[in-house]
RNA sequence: GCCAGAGUGGCGGAAUUGGCAGACGCGUACGGCUUAGGACCGUAUGUCCGAGAGGACUUGUGGGUUCGACUCCCACCUCUGGCACCA
């Protein structure tokens, strides 16, 4: 018979619905804890069983914590912007905001009933007008902000130190070039066919269906993320993040070392300046490579070569970034006539164009080493140009020798490498450099400016209009949120902008301050901005005066532990690491970091063991698991299912054994008619009883603090399987595992709870403390090995003297009939674990 | 190719600082209870040899350090995730 979940399950979560059980308030008399859950996006597919696996870690992390007298932050919302919706809109006509109610109310009905424990007053939406003044406020806080290097903090505009005279069209410029939002062309996925730009993740979608998608260039938003590289990638040293995900950052941060260089052109005062990781290997550059984008390119390119680079340079602009670059063929150039001198040399050296070479990093010009860079080696092999040893080390007829070694044919007589291993031959350079003043020390990043711009309907309009001279404003604060207009058609408008620039009533506007006419901007947010910063806004979700109260957010930042899915590594972790530091250097929050712990919870896959999937046929609903075994069942197989970092695969089978066992912890202290058992009484504990609870509470304990919550409800079965049949149960000692049980399956306990005499809820009862001299053993089993292999096992007392033990080692029979004929080189005692004999 | 993480029974997975490999669960087999049960209770269960006592082998592969290695070191193989001409 199963215990009856229908009834328990509903019973609990009223109650704490109509008690607000979780509700969170500032109390400076406890210590807090922000536990927060990656928000999702509410699909129309409703929830899947990936979902609650994080939430219900943080949820039973939460629970054990408010038992430990910590005040806890645990919100939920919905990050309900995005692509989807909107396709839906255009094929139903149905407003985005119809069906992403709908989805809303379908994922909070499932999320409710898994009897998580969040603070439902806090909820937020990022769709809610409410919400997206907010972000709207922080866009115009980013565009009214630019970076002092000095400082090394972003500053209000009003600050920024203008140039003297200048004119006013001048000093709009010089303003707009130095926001942290800044338009600029870029290029976007165009689809002539649909009239359309595409999302980079709907480009393959089109292409496999035979649309073409070409590169357009687009003026776009910007957001300056770059200025924060140096930051975002110092700071994370401080957080305790999953190694793979710190490293990640790092690597798409991409911070490198090395130096600038001039390179004189043949024939021209001008010189093009290089960026190299290498230093060392100047005397090793024999040709320069500039992107094809490069602006130098006309001036250097003589007019015989003239036409084979205009069409090289034609031939890359059609390229996408992905075909250049995914494509992983062969590398392709050609030589514009030009010549350059290497100055450490001062020999001539050619100038070609290769898309090898990318524009958008370090200077968009390379100083070609192929001696000791496998790209230029490539490169110079398939064009024939020279390749010259200047590091000591490698077979250069074989391939580029690309690890540090000993400098050779390096010198010139200013200056000389040879010998140097290679980190003092960067440094012995960059001095020549700085010296003669031909470059200097360098640091760059891979990371890039962020495309903030989205040619989409349902997204958060930019609270910014254009005027007629073509300026660009910020409407001021007071004009905040500006609303998303209705329209009949979420259809792009054809032109390459989204549906908003068809609706003419909103996109005419007049400027506020002056009641001449504008132009509202038409692109809209990514669905990033939302999720930049709602961890904040949850601290005050109700607040209209200030996206978040100071004092608040004193008190509850940072959040402690944050939980979600790895697939967020690297973007909206970075993108709401970056808004974080650009708030705090305006003053408005009091932390550099957001995070400070990260756990990405791993992937459940399908019972075949595959990716869940429509397609496979192996997708796990959430609402026939509840109905069929009940929430606790839900919650309690999804953490003994293995570490929850780990990817995993779904089993049913493994669900009926955690039900089972919820069924044996209800028969272990109900009896059939409901009624506590008869053989629960207020009696001692036996020895050993009270050893395997303090056991259990201190591996409970320990389990739940480091998230090993597969473990800790094997200790919890190990505890029932000890006690379910016992005919006396002492009421403590069920009290006790109750407790212990009742952030994993919080229904079943709370009823529990009540039947052992309790009015009060479960959830705020102190957590059981162990006693460690409880847990204690009084013998242990003594292991003998000989040369390394068990040989014989027997009990002895705890913290046995060692000569005594050693005698009764020697004296067990079968170390006897081991030893027989040999002798004994050595005796190591581990204590209370085992001896080891070393025999001859 | 590069970076990170991981390889343990039929399956999911356990194993402080090196110290009895396989906890707990699933599955399977046998037994009990039962009119019946796919409910429940009990016993067994890494592989091989052996009637048994006992023995041999066993944590991806090969080597090393050690009285002792899933754990540390070296080389390799496989899988997962990320990056992909970033000079």
């Amino acid at each position: 018979m199963a215990y009856p979940f229908p009834e328990i399950e509903p019973k609990w979560q009223k109650f704490w619905d109509e008690h607000t059980t979780f509700k969170a308030v500032e109390d400076s008399t406890k210590p807090k804890l922000y536990v927060l859950d990656m928000f999702p996006y509410p699909s129309g597919a409703g929830l899947h069983v990936g979902h609650p696996e994080g939430y219900t870690a943080t949820d039973i992390y939460c629970r054990y914590k408010r038992m430990r007298g910590y005040n806890v932050l645990h919100p939920m919302g919905w990050d309900a912007f995005g692509l989807p919706a909107e396709r839906y809109a255009m094929q139903t006509r149905i407003h985005p905001r119809i069906t992403t109610q709908e989805n809303v109310a379908t994922f909070k009905r499932q999320i409710k009933m898994l009897g998580l424990s969040y603070d439902w007053n806090r909820e937020i939406n990022t769709t809610d007008p409410k919400y997206y003044k907010w972000t709207q406020w922080i866009f115009l806080k980013i565009f009214n902000a630019w970076y002092d290097n000095n400082l090394d903090k972003a500053r209000p505009i009003s600050e920024l130190p203008m140039p003297v005279g200048l004119t006013e069209k001048e000093r709009y410029q010089y303003i707009a070039n130095h926001r942290l939002a800044y338009l600029a062309e870029m290029p976007v996925n165009w689809c002539p066919e649909l009239g359309t730009v595409l999302a980079n993740e709907e480009v393959d979608e089109w292409t496999e269906k035979g649309y073409t998608v070409e590169r357009r260039m687009m003026k776009q938003w910007m957001l300056r993320i770059t200025a924060y590289a140096e930051r975002l990638e110092k700071d994370l040293a401080e957080l305790d993040w999953p190694p793979g995900i710190i490293e990640m950052q790092r690597n798409w941060i991409g911070r490198s070392e090395g130096a600038e260089a001039d390179f004189p052109i043949q024939g021209s005062k001008k010189s093009i300046r290089v960026y190299t990781t290498r230093p060392d290997t100047m005397f090793g550059a024999t040709y320069m490579v500039l992107a094809p984008e490069h602006p130098l390119v006309d001036e250097i390119t003589s007019s015989q070569y003239r036409k084979v680079i205009d069409e090289y340079r034609a031939q890359a602009k059609q390229k996408s970034e992905l075909e250049r670059t995914a494509l992983e063929k062969e590398k392709t150039g050609v030589f514009t006539g030009g010549y350059t001198m290497n100055p450490a040399t001062k020999k001539p050296i050619p100038i070609w164009i290769a898309d090898y070479v990318i524009f958008t990093y370090g200077t968009g010009a390379i100083m070609a080493v192929p001696g000791h860079d496998e790209r230029d080696y490539e490169f110079a092999r398939k064009y024939n140009l020279p390749i010259v040893e200047v590091v000591a080390g490698g077979d250069l007829s074989k391939a580029a020798f690309i690890d540090d070694g000993v400098n050779v044919n390096s010198s010139n007589d200013e200056v000389s490498l040879n010998g140097l291993p290679t980190p003092q031959a960067k440094e012995r350079m960059i001095r020549w450099l700085e010296q003669k003043r031909i470059g200097e020390r360098s640091i760059k990043y891979k990371l890039r400016d962020w495309l903030f711009s989205r040619q989409r309907y349902w997204g958060e309009p930019f609270p910014l209009i254009y005027l007629e001279d073509g300026t660009v404003k910020a409407l001021p604060e007071s004009h905040l949120p500006v609303l998303l207009p209705d329209t009949e058609s979420y259809k792009p408008s054809g032109t390459g902008e989204s549906a908003l620039a068809t609706v003419d009533s909103w996109v005419k506007t007049v400027d506020p301050e002056t009641g001449k006419p504008a132009r509202r901007e038409t692109h809209t947010m990514p669905q990033w901005a939302g999720s930049c910063w709602y961890y904040l806004r949850y601290i005050d979700p109700r607040n209209e005066k200030e996206f978040c109260n100071k004092d608040k957010e004193h008190y509850w930042m940072p959040v402690d532990l944050y939980v979600g899915g790895a697939e967020h590594a690297v973007l909206h972790l970075l993108y709401a690491r970056f808004w974080h530091k650009v708030l705090y250097d305006l003053g408005y929050l009091s932390t550099k970091e957001s995070f400070k712990k990260l756990v990405n919870q791993g992937t459940i896959l399908g019972e075949d063991g595959r990716k869940m999937s429509k397609s496979f046929g192996n997708v796990v609903n959430p609402d026939d698991v509840v109905k069929e075994y009940g929430a606790d069942s839900m919650r309690l197989f999804e953490m003994f299912m293995g570490p929850l970092e780990d990817t995993k695969p779904w089993s049913t089978r493994g669900v009926e054994g955690v039900h089972r066992f919820l069924n044996r912890v209800w028969r272990m202290i109900v009896d059939e008619d409901g009624n506590l058992l008869a053989s629960i009484k207020e009696e001692p504990l036996s020895v050993e009883d009270e050893r395997l609870l303090h056991q259990s509470i201190k591996k409970i304990t320990l389990d739940i603090e480091n998230l090993n919550f597969n473990t800790a409800i094997s200790q919890m079965m190990i505890f029932v399987n000890e006690f379910l049949n016992k005919e006396v149960k002492p009421h403590s000692a069920m009290e006790t595992f109750v407790l212990l049980l009742s952030p994993f399956a919080p229904h079943l306990t709370e009823e529990l709870w009540e039947k052992l005499g309790h009015k009060q809820s479960i959830a705020y009862e102190p957590w059981p403390q162990y006693d460690e001299a409880k847990t204690a053993i009084e013998t242990v089993e003594m292991v003998v090995q000989i040369n390394g292999k068990v040989r014989s096992k027997f009990p002895v007392p705890i913290n046995m003297d060692e000569d005594e033990l050693k005698r009764l080692v020697l004296a067990d029979q079968n170390v006897k009939r081991h030893l027989d004929g040999k002798r004994v080189v050595k005796i190591v005692v581990v204590k209370n674990k085992l001896v080891s004999l070393v025999v001859k």
